[in-house]
DNA sequence: CCGGAGGTATTTTTT
DNA sequence: ATACCTCCGG
């Protein structure tokens, strides 16, 4: 050979699942990988893409399904570095490649190719309002939140299960209301329909009916010459149903994913799609396992793999690797939260003070709200941060309502955005707003409609805007700029601090901007919604350097130099909330995993001894005692260092010596009546 | 009929 | 802390 071919760079194994069906248009066989933590998977992947390319294969005709539009975006990047090819067309999340396929196949299934996607939060709220129509809203019945109906809806939908079993399995205290949930939902699908309104679980779902109708299955199945899945452990069985339609053979279908890395059930997602993948085709797929880490050292493995290894199911692989080193994963005992997050700084600035720039750094916790103490100390030591997971940009209540009045611009039936709007007008409220939205839908002449429409007198002068907003369409993205220009008086009415969130709406404008048009964009955000907040210092240039912060769920496919994971404690890892069932239970055990082997060289693993809660019930007390996570139990401690921090004892100086004064006592008998100021506040019997 | 005040239940992770 | 519901004054 004249030059080393990038294949050179892989170990055998990969190289395997990178040749699998070498030759064969077709696409060969089906093949399955199990890719452990650090093991290469994403250059795997991209490799074979690269080779099938290489080979021939047209880079238009390869459907790459992957977990987040990120993961796409550098799938996409690595690609095309190793071929130089260009990018490829169809890589993105089965959401957002659903919604493509959907507007192109709209008329055949009997869309408008118009629809709109709602997101979870404007789904509730339609959900909402059907369950006020059907009189369930009333404190009295105690019906389910919004919020717990869609979860409802969409594990039965996602899952593809009967509610009863949904409510039996998932639900158990809402099966009481198994037939008025049936109702709902049945409202709630009539409802999206007529209104032309998707949910996420509808890309999904009208996806995997069209792939039932016959011509339409036969020209996409041959539209794609290869599909290939990542992250398949955490897909559902509606997107294996998908897959599934799309090559009922398996030829030229390439599945990559890890058993042990599966930490989406919440969202319906079952590790039996990988189990089962290989026995579903005949001859069976083949299945190639990189057990090869290259991420983390030797010790940080140790003590991933004894996690995983108390698992209740056995795992395909163990990983190895012959990055030896001596430092084993730290297990640090602090005091509370605030020591906690103290820990993380001193530790970050040891760190970057050694050579680990800040982005090389993260922390990772269960939830969101765990890094708010540490949020709060990193500001107070200026150190810049990016917060990945939980709460988002477009979750503030500004910027969802400009977003609905483009939606309902775009799609004047979405009766979640048309309420939403209406209802920001001073002087209309619930009532006028369905009124009006009812107007509405029942004319077909749209224009005729706006201007025969009764609005109550004091939300004349908004509706009056709104009204010329609806009726004349101006160019895009000129049209965001009215409508801005509509909705600030709105804004200054409705809430004290305006004017950051004005800046926030003319950031949004910006983003807009970049969009070819309104429809683009309003997909795209909801589909891929920005993922990152940072603190109100702004988002950092990329230039700059700033610490990680993000959720575990978030920080899946990637890895940084040194990893602080916060609050290994029972009660957060695993949650509260899910320790009921044996299931949810290894599903917290496997989210620790993920998060040990994010690692590369330095791993510590806080355990505050008690923490504060937040949302106590009344009279409750406002903290609790937590204990090292089940997960690390004392047959595993050999496996860390173990520490306590802060280190008692010279540090903190000599103590003062002398009689023990109560001052406490001093200071609440301050407020005991009756008695003397003087007698008991004497600040100056406290001095030497 | 609107909107603000006050009381009450709720509680992860995300496309 | 928040979100959602009811109550009540304009």
């Amino acid at each position: 050979m004249p030059s080393p071919t990038p294949l050179d760079e892989l170990n055998a194994e990969q190289r395997q699942a990178v040749l699998h069906g070498a030759g064969d248009p077709a696409g060969g066989p089906p093949l399955l990988v199990i890719a452990g933590a650090g093991s290469g998977k994403t250059n795997t992947l991209a490799h074979r893409v690269a080779h099938l390319v290489a080979e021939g294969a047209d880079a238009r005709r390869i459907l790459l399904l992957t977990f987040s539009r990120r993961a796409a975006i550098e799938m996409t990047r690595r690609v095309e570095r190793i071929s130089g090819e260009r990018a490829l067309p169809w890589a993105g999340t089965f959401h957002g490649i659903g919604a493509r396929l959907l507007r192109e196949f709209a008329g055949r299934v009997g869309l408008d190719d118009g629809f709109s996607i709602h997101d979870r939060e404007d789904s509730a709220d339609l959900m909402a309002m059907v369950r006020h129509d059907l009189g369930l809203s009333q404190a009295e019945t105690r019906f389910p939140a919004k919020a717990t109906c869609l979860s409802i809806y969409s594990r039965a939908v996602n899952a593809g299960e009967d509610l009863e079993a949904v409510l039996a399995r998932h639900f158990p205290w809402c099966a009481g209301w198994q037939a008025e949930l049936q109702q709902l939902f049945a409202d709630y699908v009539d409802a999206k329909q007529r209104q032309q309104v998707l949910d996420y679980d509808d890309l999904l779902l009208y996806w995997a009916e069209m792939m039932t109708v016959r011509d339409i299955a036969d020209t996409l199945g041959a539209r794609f010459s290869h599909v290939l899945v990542d992250e398949y452990q955490d897909t559902n069985r509606l997107q294996a149903r998908i897959l599934l339609g799309l090559r009922p053979d398996g030829r030229g279908v390439t599945v990559v994913g890890d058993d042990a890395q599966s930490i989406y059930a919440f969202r319906a997602a079952t590790v039996r799609n990988i189990l089962e993948f290989p026995a579903h085709f005949d001859p069976p797929a083949r299945v190639v396992t990189l057990e090869r880490n290259y991420r983390s050292t030797q010790p940080i493995l140790d003590a991933a793999n004894a996690v995983i290894g108390l698992a209740a199911e056995r795992f395909t692989k163990n990983l190895w690797t012959d990055r030896a080193s001596a430092a084993k994963p730290r297990l640090v005992t602090v005091r509370d939260e605030v020591d906690q997050a103290r820990y993380v700084v001193e530790q970050v600035l040891a760190n970057r003070e050694a050579g680990a720039a800040l982005k090389q750094q993260a922390v990772l916790f269960r939830t969101s709200h765990h890094a708010g103490t540490l949020e709060i100390e990193l500001m107070r030591h200026n150190i810049p941060y990016v917060k990945f997971g939980g709460l988002k940009f477009l979750d503030a209540a500004h910027v969802k309502d400009l977003l609905a009045l483009l939606r309902w611009v775009q799609n004047p039936r979405d009766r979640v955005a048309g309420f939403r709007v209406l209802t920001l007008i001073d002087g209309v409220g619930p009532v006028s707003a369905a009124r009006l939205l009812d107007h509405l839908a029942a004319s077909p002449d749209l224009r005729w409609a706006l201007d025969t429409v009764a609005v109550p007198p004091r939300g004349a002068a908004g509706w009056s805007g709104l009204r010329d907003l609806l009726a004349r369409r101006a160019n895009w993205p000129v049209e965001i700029e009215m409508a801005r220009a509509w909705y600030e008086p709105q804004l200054e009415r409705a809430h004290e601090d305006a004017a950051v969130r004005k800046a926030d709406l003319i950031q949004l404008q910006q983003i807009a901007a970049g969009y070819a048009s309104r429809e683009r964009f309003l997909t795209e955000l909801t589909l891929d919604p920005p993922d990152a907040t940072s603190d109100e210092a702004g988002v950092p240039h990329k230039d700059e350097d700033y610490l990680i912060l993000s959720t575990i769920h978030s920080a899946k496919g990637q890895e940084w130099r040194a990893v602080y994971m916060l609050n290994v404690v029972d009660g957060c890892m695993p949650s509260d909330l899910g320790t009921g069932e044996t299931e949810a239970l290894e599903e917290e055990r496997r989210l620790l995993y993920v998060g040990m082997t994010r690692a590369r060289d330095d791993l510590h693993l806080l355990v505050p001894q008690r923490f504060f809660t937040h949302n106590q019930a009344p009279g409750g007390d406002r903290h609790v005692y937590a204990a090292r996570t089940r997960f690390i139990p004392t047959g595993l401690l050999p496996l860390f260092e173990l520490a306590s921090w802060p280190v008692a004892g010279p540090s903190e100086g000599p103590r003062a010596a002398g009689p023990a004064v109560d001052i406490g006592a001093r200071l609440r008998r301050r407020w005991q009546a009756p008695h003397s100021v003087q007698d008991d506040f004497d600040l100056a019997s406290l001095g030497d």
